[in-house]
DNA sequence: ACAGAAGCGGAGCGAGTGCTCCTCTTGTGC
DNA sequence: GCACAAGAGGAGCACTCGCTCCGCTTCTGT
């Protein structure tokens, strides 16, 4: 717990300005590529597009994993701020609930980030990602149940796993029935309301 | 629809006996494999484990997606014909839904024909499996619609692409939360039930 | 302006995988 | 039993894809 020396020799000198620019341009076309493609890159696209060799590619992310999951992280970070900014705005808790549901949903490239995460959940960077998804679903679960809207035993862990499911559901069938995960949501929702009494299955891990 | 010829000429004559013991055991190998790993197979994996050369293996299936289909087809068509058996015996429409969606998804490799089956579409084999498995939800749903215990406006669609999200997910997270599913299947059968009367969001293809 | 560390590029390696080719074997009909 | 078409087998081809190696270039502190 004690603040790293900083005067002194300097350890490490700061990365080169070029090197700076090329690890944001593998980045940026990383992110790119999987918003359009999905998360399978292919190390000589990623490097073609962002205008980089195979060498400096290397350099700067070690293995393809390390650059998958850097690029997930970005993309994830970055919606679930806006999604909990979204979320908080609404008054009614449901509806809070609902919306949080549908901007992850809307958005291909959101589910496909999300899910290629849970996939390769255990990876460091992104079981962080998924604590930080836990949380803001946590708050609208939290809200939602203190107003008696929400059934009383539903978890964090079932509504991620549902925002998980409907999510998949999105991208497998988003070319032949698109938007159909819309009647499954509010399926889901209606499934969720409080007026369901009737105790959920007890699964390991659920109190 | 005029019969085939069958006195004169054997056209074509019939396989022979080691052949046809081959080509069983290829499709043997194949559908063992896929129940264990998933239906990512590797052709020489399956010749190893069928004690047959990749000749042999490509004699009988020409590609190796035609090989895929043929297990695929083979896993699904004999579930799909058990579980429309056990559901007729049930006599409460809700009960005998619930309880297809519990047989589908206990069983792993059930969902994970099914998956395969489903993101695999449009290969003509697959799809009849797929208008098979409609066939069966399609009764389901209108004996629980004429018994006034499931929501009026549900599709057979509805309950198929739900059957396919649930079945991912119980695949997806089957080894960090198993049964888990067991508590969303729970929530969405209470979504689907009579109670809710506000109608489902519309789609393309949607009456 | 210069030395040298830091960075760059991309040919190429090695491992995996779908499929083919060609020789040798074996079941089948007579 | 024999002739021979049907079948078997497995080395190897062609291609993909993650990653490395190393000679060359460029930035940076003095």
């Amino acid at each position: 717990m004690t603040p790293v020396v900083q005067q002194g020799l300097p350890a490490v000198r700061a990365r080169r300005a070029d090197a700076e620019r090329n690890r944001a341009a593998i980045l940026e076309a990383s992110t790119a590529i999987i918003v359009e493609q999905g998360s399978l890159l292919d190390v000589r696209q990623v490097a073609r597009r962002s205008g980089v060799g195979m060498g400096t590619l290397y350099r700067h992310f070690s293995t393809k994993e390390e650059l998958l999951n850097a690029a997930l992280e970005r993309l994830f970070i970055s919606w679930v701020t806006l999604a909990r900014e979204a979320a908080k705005a609404i008054d009614d808790p449901m509806a809070a609930l609902e919306d949080f549901f549908e901007q992850t949903l809307v958005c291909r490239d959101r589910s496909r980030a999300l899910n290629t995460a849970y996939r390769n959940s255990a990876q460091a960077p992104i079981a962080e990602c998924g604590h930080l998804l836990d949380s803001v679903i946590d708050e609208l679960r939290t809200r939602a149940q203190a107003a008696h809207v929400l059934r009383p035993d539903v978890t964090v862990e079932d509504l991620a796993l549902l925002l998980t499911s409907l999510s998949q559901l999105a991208q497998t069938t988003g070319n032949t029935h698109p938007e159909t995960w819309r009647r499954l949501l509010r399926i889901s929702l209606d499934g969720l309301s409080s007026e369901h009494t009737e105790a959920l299955p007890l699964c390991r891990s659920n109190g």
